[in-house]
DNA sequence: TCGAGGTTGGTGACACGTCAACCTCTCTTG
DNA sequence: CAAGAGAGGTTGACGTGTCACCAACCTCGA
């Protein structure tokens, strides 16, 4: 916690802020409705399904998938006995581990996302991508790994 | 919804894309869990008490606020009303118009922002600002704009 | 002046995320 | 090999956001 004034935010850092945040408001809340409404998946469900078909076959151990997404294992398993419950993945047990277990794409579920894709790439594209200039993708795309590593190398403080 | 292929996302999209994603979640959190600990303040509840502090007479109509905001008006009303339970805020009747409720900041919702304000430009400089070059800042500013331009005009679809 | 139609907030039901407690199983280590 | 530490996952309680709906209210044309 600073003692004294801190320094506060420029006119450019301010802009920059203000703006990023709403951006990314707007752009979730957007690119979430696009997607539900085409597809009926929201953008969590379209994430699991989109890691796992990433997947050689098709299927990951809950707790991997969890990490690779940055979710908590509780929220994790509460969204996959969800998404169970649709038909979109199934539980499988663990051979190497007991305790473990492993969610597995449906059929329903590969179908789910082959179907949502290209709409939600559209709608990231014009929502996004192709609001952006070329060097505009590269900057994004360089700060915000920096952002990122230095905030994965940092636990809490 | 596009009918054959759309244009997949190019590897250096792809890098942006999940780059924004991923700092998004991570920035959040951080964020988040920095202003907690250090002033027992959400975020929503800083934003709403930043909105307020900013306004004349510290006050403002509900829907006002929720416009500013980007939030529904239902999601305010039920935050204020737990903010009011914890004496952060206050509801006070509108002269203009009798369905109309304002809200306006105590003195304890006061104390808090401007308690909290410090810390808070301090962490936002230290996991997002101060990692970004001059340039990159520019950039960000600059495109942002034109994506929250983009998403304000058009309403859906 | 009255009624239709839109606006402003509030409310209850539901979906989702978090946290903490818990159980089961695995892995060390003496 | 037994005991305890610790990992993997589930569950329930709780807080918050969304949605649908309602009541109260305003505005404006007939």
């Amino acid at each position: 916690m600073p003692v004294g004034e801190p320094r506060w935010l420029t006119k450019r850092e301010d802009r920059a802020w203000r703006g990023y945040r709403r951006m990314r408001t707007l752009l979730d809340l957007q690119l979430g409705r696009d997607l539900l409404r085409e597809s009926g998946l929201s953008e969590a469900d379209y994430d699991v399904l989109s890691g796992l078909s990433e997947t050689e076959g098709r299927k990951m151990r809950l707790s991997e998938l969890a990490s690779q997404m940055l979710w908590s294992k509780s929220r994790l398993s509460h969204h996959i006995t969800r998404m169970e419950q649709r038909g979109l993945v199934r539980r499988e047990e663990c051979s190497d581990d007991a305790r473990g277990s492993v969610v597995a794409l449906t059929n329903a579920g590969w179908n789910a996302i082959v179907a949502a894709a290209p709409g939600h790439v559209t709608s990231v594209r014009r929502h996004l991508i192709d609001v952006l200039t070329a060097d505009e993708i590269d900057a994004l795309a360089a700060f915000s790994q920096r952002v990122v590593d230095r905030l994965s190398g940092v636990r809490a403080e």
